[in-house]
DNA sequence: CTTCCTGCAAAAGTTTTGCATTAAC
DNA sequence: GTTAATGCAAAACTTTTGCAGGAAG
């Protein structure tokens, strides 16, 4: 049992759910695919077919554990991925023609002045901020 | 006529379209807003009745002159705010317990560092980047 | 054995679209 | 006078929910 799936179970543990069959094909192709995807691409992804309103429920209780984690991109669908601490903290860049959105790293530097420039003007504001997210708006190689 | 209401009108003419009652109205009612709000929100806020239809459509028209912004806060209904070049740049905290959303301005010099950074990604992977987007998302006041 | 997850189908809720009327150019 | 925006109602589409059957603890 990977690492992945272990932490998985643990979160889901802790609050009081299974770690089921569903759940864990859920978490391989969330892993699989490497960028954020819709739910009709994770349905259409894994090699066993899965019930559309199994992958919403799902996703939604992996979201509660901080398994997974929703981003609404400008677009039809949600797109769905695993939390960034089982992955590594990363940002997107969001096609705005074609609504694709790829993953990428900030430098160790301007991660550090973002978050310390961050906590301080929400803690002025009496603001509890637990994450922050930068994304580039923009048009992709695939679209120019 | 405020000087808002000409820049809008200018940028709906440059894509052949019509500055009419309706699409003046919503910029009013998202200039007095300040702050990205819901279409439900924007029908209950005006002084006049407006079609829902209506404002689907003419949000959807204003968007695409560039006059108005989409931002999809994890909520149920999109929001919608003046494009960042009719207020003041400027980025978001959204409360993750309760979808409400705020404006803040970053210090000029973290503006500066982030678009620098952020422009130098974006080229290294053939992206061309229009903005960044630094939303702040945690627990707001009077949630806690 | 009890609890809860699954899959199917139907409901709910947000956004889009057709169509006749009215307003803008 | 021609072209396009408005409002109403209905359709489309994403997401949620009820329910019966089955798997997990």
């Amino acid at each position: 049992m990977s690492e992945l799936h272990q932490i998985a179970a643990t979160r889901l543990g802790a609050i009081r759910q299974r770690y089921t069959d569903g759940r864990r094909s859920l978490v391989d192709r969330l892993s699989a695919a490497g960028a954020p995807v819709t739910i009709p691409e994770l349905l259409s992804l894994g090699d066993e077919p899965m019930a559309q309103s199994s992958a919403y429920r799902n996703l939604a209780v992996l979201e509660q554990a901080g398994v997974v984690h929703r981003i609404t991109a400008s677009g039809d669908f949600a797109r769905f991925e695993l939390a960034e601490d089982l992955t590594e903290h990363h940002h997107h860049l969001i096609c705005s023609s074609c609504g694709a959105v790829e993953d990428f790293t900030a430098p160790a530097a301007l991660e550090r002045t973002l978050t310390k420039a961050v906590d301080d003007i929400a803690a002025a504001r009496g603001f509890d901020a637990r994450q922050h997210r930068l994304d580039l708006i923009g048009v992709c190689g695939n679209c120019t």
